[in-house]
DNA sequence: TTCTTCGGAGAACGACTGTTTACTGGATGA
DNA sequence: TCATCCAGTAAACAGTCGTTCTCCGAAGAA
């Protein structure tokens, strides 16, 4: 391992700059992903915009497939994060009001970040098998957390650990699609495509008081 | 117009021949984005499939954005009627089993047309904007078919128009998913998959239900 | 028949692609 | 200080790409 006692710092302005190209690589292909889909971006493509040597892209990815996953996993690391800590809502007895708080953070999502939104949307069915998996696993990881929180929750008692997954997924779709909606919406259309997400959470949930009606 | 009385045919063996050609091409391409998305598809490589110059591809397409319109069109009007005759099932007073219907029905669409299928999936959020659109309209046209029919049942009275077009778009969505996830598990998957569909159809089903519940 | 139409072929163009190989020069660690 | 590492450079490679222009020959119309 390393020499230095224990730790495996490189702790360098060598490191930082490697990382800093690193992120400019990923931050100009998430632009240059907003006309086309990743299947046909290109290497060349992407370094131009960043002002460096072709050659240099292989110093941090082998592909634009493998600067694809590494991006996947920046937009849903920052949704995972942005989502959780609009979970965490202090006051939300009322169900309706859960569900507006929900949306509004879905649109504030969208507003924040939408070039991640964007990819995320349109490569968890692309034409890029492993971007299409990392995608895939990340949000089946997201759900999971999402059945867990939902298992907490007193108005699941009774439900099964194989209901909850099914809900959780419910969720988490409707999430991508509601995301991909504000995206495609013009500024004008913002609200109505709102207020159609609140009513079909509103729908949802409906669903979701009655399931064990029939016990 | 034409010289001979009234009828615009031209029918002939020439008419004939270039519809095929175009057809080739249309499934050349098909075939060709199992594996990539739209907006990397060459016109070269589609042409090179068919065994045809390059340059011919002009005689049918001036782009590959083109084609890709066409390919929605066929998927769409395929899909269309494939559900369309499923959904004028005769027997289907039970919820239940107009469940295990509709889910048998997309399984059935999905293992006939897989390319169609995954083609819809991929371009819905697809790179290529006109393709995209082309969709988008397509799939309201038939949410909102799917609203009529809807509001034509009997357990629709009281429903406003606005939360029957909720309601189809949220089924309509929920096919699309269910086929791509149909698509992508493996042939042991399939039964799951099918499962999980049903018992999402039944969340939604319940909601429905009790949507006018408090008037 | 003769003239016209038009789907397709062929060649050539300039531009762009991913990848290799050998290199430079500043940060790194002893 | 000095040898080493390594992110980025530069040139060259063999391909592929979309598009243009000219031409061919069978089908269609008269």
């Amino acid at each position: 391992m390393s020499h230095t006692a224990g730790a495996n710092r490189t702790s360098g302005i060598r490191q930082a700059q490697k990382l800093k190209t690193r992120q400019a690589l990923m931050d100009a292909a998430l632009g240059l992903l907003e006309h086309q889909s990743l299947s046909s971006l290109g290497l060349r493509e992407v370094t131009r915009e960043v002002g460096i040597a072709p050659t240099a892209f292989y110093r941090h990815f082998k592909d634009t497939a493998e600067l694809g996953v590494a991006l996947v996993d920046e937009s849903l690391n920052g949704l995972h994060t942005a989502i959780r800590a609009g979970l965490t809502a202090p006051d939300a007895d009322d169900s309706e009001a859960r569900i507006a708080l929900t949306v509004g953070l879905i649109a504030d999502l969208v507003r924040s970040a939408p070039a991640h939104v964007r990819f995320i949307a349109r490569e968890r069915h692309g034409g890029v098998r492993p971007v299409r998996e990392a995608i895939g696993t990340q949000l089946a990881l997201f759900a999971g957390e999402v059945a867990d929180a939902l298992g907490a929750l007193p108005d699941s008692s009774g439900w099964s650990r194989e209901d909850l997954e099914m809900l959780a997924g419910v969720y988490v779709d409707h999430m991508v699609m509601t995301a991909s909606a504000f995206l495609e919406a013009g500024p004008e259309g913002q609200e109505p495509t709102a207020e159609l997400a609140r009513r079909q959470l509103r729908l949802i949930s409906l669903g979701r008081t009655h399931w064990l009606d029939g016990r």
